[in-house]
DNA sequence: AATGGGACCTGCGCGC
DNA sequence: TGCGCGCAGGTCCCAT
């Protein structure tokens, strides 16, 4: 579930209390969240490294060290960073010179931990689309307008646009009034600029409230985000759209849930 | 290029 | 009560 807003977040609240220390002790609870290097190894050279420096790409989260390494965090699903954590139940713990622990939780264990010397040299982040808060207006119409595909899963494709996942997908098309099966191409340039307000403006709003607690995210205080009272038709199937009164429609596109309205976008 | 399916996993809610 | 099932969605991978 975490997608840009709810990285964003967890960025923001790991820079105010887990920066310049020191990690002084990892614990492999569950090995099968590390994917490089070996565990022994990934816990050998996290050992007395301090967090320098905190970054967010697309839905990807870096940490980069001391020792010139970066520990990049993706979350998928159900991953949690937790701090102070509670040691017990978490995959990884990562025990800091303060004396207390940032969890890493992931029930789904889909969560990815890598120790690399150049992350921005992973595949995954070179075939990242841009980010949404550094694309302009005319560029982002001119990558429409090469689309066939439905619109609501190109805004899902990270490699077009970075960051933007299921949940948010359907707001920002909701707002924007816009069919979630049109093609991309096919859109007029009045909603082609609106979408691409909308972006910015869901997203924008969604990390001013902390993210969105739907299923197992929480902030790093292990708090709710508040965006969920903010939602119009995500996990409302059936539900009178709050524009119009029309029941809330879910489909089924890619494989992902889509929720709209079928009265308002179109 | 676009689309569809399965895979990776676990826990929840559902119907029987 | 307990069992099996479908579902949740980020990303990769394969097939058409």
């Amino acid at each position: 579930m975490p997608e840009l807003p709810e990285v964003e977040t967890i960025k923001r609240d790991l820079e105010k209390v887990i920066l310049g220390k020191e990690i002084t002790k990892v614990c492999v609870n569950n090995p099968m969240v590390i994917r490089e290097p070996s565990p022994a190894a990934f816990k050998r050279s996290l050992e007395g490294a301090t967090i320098k420096n905190i970054l967010r790409r697309g839905k990807l989260l870096v940490l980069e060290l001391s020792n010139g390494k970066a520990l990049t965090i993706h979350l998928k699903m159900t991953g949690q960073l937790v701090y102070p954590g509670k040691v017990k139940d978490s995959r990884v713990a990562f025990h800091l010179a303060d004396g207390r622990v940032l969890d890493f939780n992931d029930q789904r264990l889909f969560g990815e931990l890598r120790l690399i010397s150049e992350w921005k040299k992973l595949k995954f982040v070179q075939n990242l689309g841009p980010e949404p808060f550094d694309l302009t207006s005319a560029d982002f119409k001119d990558m429409l307008s090469k689309k066939k595909t439905k619109i609501k899963p190109l805004l899902m494709d990270q490699g077009f646009i970075a960051g933007i996942g299921n949940l948010y997908a359907s707001e920002i098309l909701f707002r924007a009034k816009i069919d979630p099966q049109s093609p991309g191409q096919s859109l007029t340039d009045r909603e082609k600029e609106i979408l691409y307000r909308e972006i910015k403006e869901v997203l924008s709003s969604a990390i001013k409230h902390g993210g969105s607690s739907v299923d197992d995210y929480v902030r790093v205080s292990g708090k709710p985000g508040d965006y969920v009272r903010f939602h119009q038709v995500y996990g409302r199937e059936g539900k009178p759209c709050v524009a119009c009164g029309t029941p809330v429609k879910k489909i089924t596109q890619g494989g992902r849930g889509t929720y709209f309205c079928p009265k308002c976008q179109r």
